[in-house]
DNA sequence: GGGGCCGTATGACGGCCGTCATGGTCCCCC
DNA sequence: GGGGGACCATGACGGCCGTCATACGGCCCC
């Protein structure tokens, strides 16, 4: 098996029970899904597709974290989604000859489940219940999208900062360490590509609040400490 | 018939043919879908739906603009498109249970063809081959808000207008009156929400640029005189 | 005609934040 | 140990742009 692509093996039952898309099915079907499907890793730093690749295959995550960007026209790059177990990549191109509007990087050592476009498309005619669902995650990132960019406009760069951690802690947050932990380890740039900022005043904004213990940042995640501070800041 | 709903009649043959979901269907198939539609009528300035509103209906837009916004946490507004005749309103909740992301509102006396919910749930079981053209919709429409999600960041105001009125000569432009025009009647206020700042920095920008004779603002549109210096202003 | 409302227009002011520059710490690797 | 790179940190500066205040023209309607 080469090491210049990505190691490629064969689903098992169990993992594919994992995939929520795929979740109802009865073993039988699942069974035909395993047969055209792949097991696919990426390292951590690797590219799994880039803005303007041709889409034509479905991915979803079965282990590990997944950075969605697209590079703005001055060259920047604004996270659109950080994905995670479960979570659909390239569901948008469904239907052939869309190119992927947005990259794809692994942030962890990441495995994925993939199915080429074309055996996709025979899955979706053969099991029409596969539709609702993608419909329905579609809809979910179309309401997700539009938050985000009434989010952005007009806001001050703390505010969606505030509202950033607030997010996270609602999402995957735990008591932990004398406040509540977020176990996800971000760098100040992917703070500012979150945000839409530069990295300069994310350091700024982490900085005071690690000051004034509202957010301190260690090794592996966050620990919100003043959670009434986020919210405040968050209204403004 | 009442005065303070919508007036409603049944859709003709001619009509259904003019939507872009319907238009392949066989004559037959669209006598089914006209039995479960109907036209609706919009006075300027009326709200056709709200955001939050639960997505009971399908619309698609006949006759007239219709601009679809939401309302930023600080309470101002953002448009994040302009419909026109042909494009559908509220093909992102066509699953149920989901409320409109965002508020609808025409801009111009507007006639749309509407499906209820269940209906049109009904037809995509009859006719799978339209869910086709649902995600292909669905696609692009987020394709086109990752697009402005990445313009929106750290672009100055002026670039953001240059790139809206250059989209807009692409769209709908055509040579008249010693330049491109946009017959796109839009307020100060409107083109504020349409690139996400507020109505002075929108009046300053459009007054310069009458005076520099580069976009001239005229009663049902606008005129582009120096595309040379928008496309400046858009790489800036 | 006058009053009210809406949209447009213009100026003053100030602060957020982007840009540039510098430096520190940690870690890897030669 | 030294060099280099990645990441974090801090200060100075300046300009864009948001906010506030004011004014003007067009339109409707009493």
């Amino acid at each position: 098996m080469g090491y210049d692509a990505p190691v490629s093996s064969a689903p098992t039952e169990e993992v594919l029970r994992r995939v929520p898309l795929f979740r109802r099915l009865t073993p039988v079907d699942r069974a035909h899904v395993g047969a055209v499907s792949r097991l696919v890793t990426f390292e951590r730093g690797v590219t799994i597709f880039a803005e303007g690749d041709p889409g034509e295959m479905f991915l979803t995550i079965i282990e590990g974290r997944v950075k969605v960007f697209k590079s703005t026209p001055a060259g920047k790059e604004i996270i659109l989604e950080i994905f995670g177990p479960g979570d659909p990549l390239g569901a948008v191109v469904v239907y052939e000859g869309a190119p992927f509007p947005a990259s794809a990087l692994a942030l962890e050592p990441t495995t994925c489940l993939r199915v080429e476009q074309r055996d996709f498309f025979n899955l979706l005619e053969q099991h029409p219940a596969l539709v609702r669902g993608l419909l329905s995650g579609l809809t979910l990132r179309l309401a997700e999208l539009t938050r985000r960019l009434a989010e952005l406009t007009g806001a001050r760069v703390e505010t969606r900062f505030a509202r950033l951690f607030l997010k996270l802690a609602d999402q995957i947050g735990r008591p932990d360490r004398g406040g509540v932990f977020v176990p996800m380890p971000l760098s100040r740039q992917e703070l500012a590509d979150l945000t839409g900022t530069t990295i300069e005043t994310a350091i700024r904004i982490m900085s005071r609040w690690q000051k004034e213990d509202v957010l301190h940042t260690e090794k592996d995640g966050f620990v919100i400490l003043d959670r009434n501070a986020l919210d405040e800041a968050s209204a403004t």
